[in-house]
DNA sequence: TATTGACAGTTAGAACTCGAACGGTTAGAG
DNA sequence: CTCTAACCGTTCGAGTTCTAACTGTCAATA
């Protein structure tokens, strides 16, 4: 492995494979609660952001509008959110996560942080945010997917 | 934004903000051959690894042995691949792509890597390799989906 | 030889994704 | 005031993903 071959597995590479552990990582909680990855994501959105509308939570979630629909669809089939014309805007709906939709999805931040430490674990504090810089700087010129915050 | 306060946006969400700008990026070019993201990602490797069997390609794709059946299927009805029992183990199906399907995912790995380097565009060569180096080093101890050399 | 267990691949069913087309709603132009 | 354009959300159809159950094949062992 020299120097002006690129290398056989590339950074590109490296990253989907580290996207793809971390889906791993959560797997086992949000299968206990017969969650999709998706859904718990969009559950776990809307418990920090109520009222939120669809077509924010297609933007975070860099998904359509289509599959967002029929995402929630699910979840209200199941009641854990609901759909709400409120507002002057009777185009739009807000979006809520029911008590039970609360208490199902409560700690999935918490396991989504273990899950990330668990991840980063080989690297040391100085590691960290030099990859976060690098990260960001990357991500600072990318077509934003009109992100909240 | 202080040292002692997790970011905003952590690491894995930069992580998979990335992973999704690739995808964006290549989508063009597979689109106007009517391929999905997996599909070609697929061919792309038979090109390369010729023969490989069903196994090893859920192995380095990082899905299940039942999504690369179906994923071929599609790619089996459009003529792009063919599947040979040949070799002493009938269990196994080696896997080929047929010169059409050479010839449709001619360029790929070359769009992928205009895509990496638009992506990378941000950092210099120094940043390259310290970002290389760090993935690896989470990658080094993660569970490996027995990826191949 | 017969049995048992591991392995390769397929199929069935439910869920998600996408693009495209469609119905309502809102706002701006004339 | 009407008409048009933009916008939000839904539905449809095809394709993929997953898990679980199933067929078929090989290999090791008794």
């Amino acid at each position: 492995m020299n120097a002006d071959t690129p290398p056989l597995t590339t950074s590109l590479d490296l990253l989907r494979w580290i996207g793809w552990a971390q889906r791993e990582a959560g797997m086992d909680w949000i299968r206990e609660r017969e969650l999709t990855h998706e859904q718990s994501f969009a559950l776990g959105f809307l418990v920090q952001n109520p009222g939120s509308i669809q077509r924010d939570i297609a933007a975070i979630t860099r998904t359509s509008a289509a599959s967002v629909s029929s995402l929630l669809q699910g979840l209200e089939r199941r009641g854990l959110i609901e759909r709400r014309t409120s507002g002057g805007d009777s185009r739009s709906k807000r979006v809520f996560a029911t008590p039970a939709g609360v208490e199902l999805i409560d700690g999935f931040d918490v396991a989504m942080r273990d899950a990330e430490e668990s991840i980063l674990a080989p690297l040391d504090e100085a590691e960290r945010v030099t990859l976060h810089d690098l990260l960001a700087k990357i991500t600072s010129v990318l077509p934003q997917p009109t992100r909240p915050e």
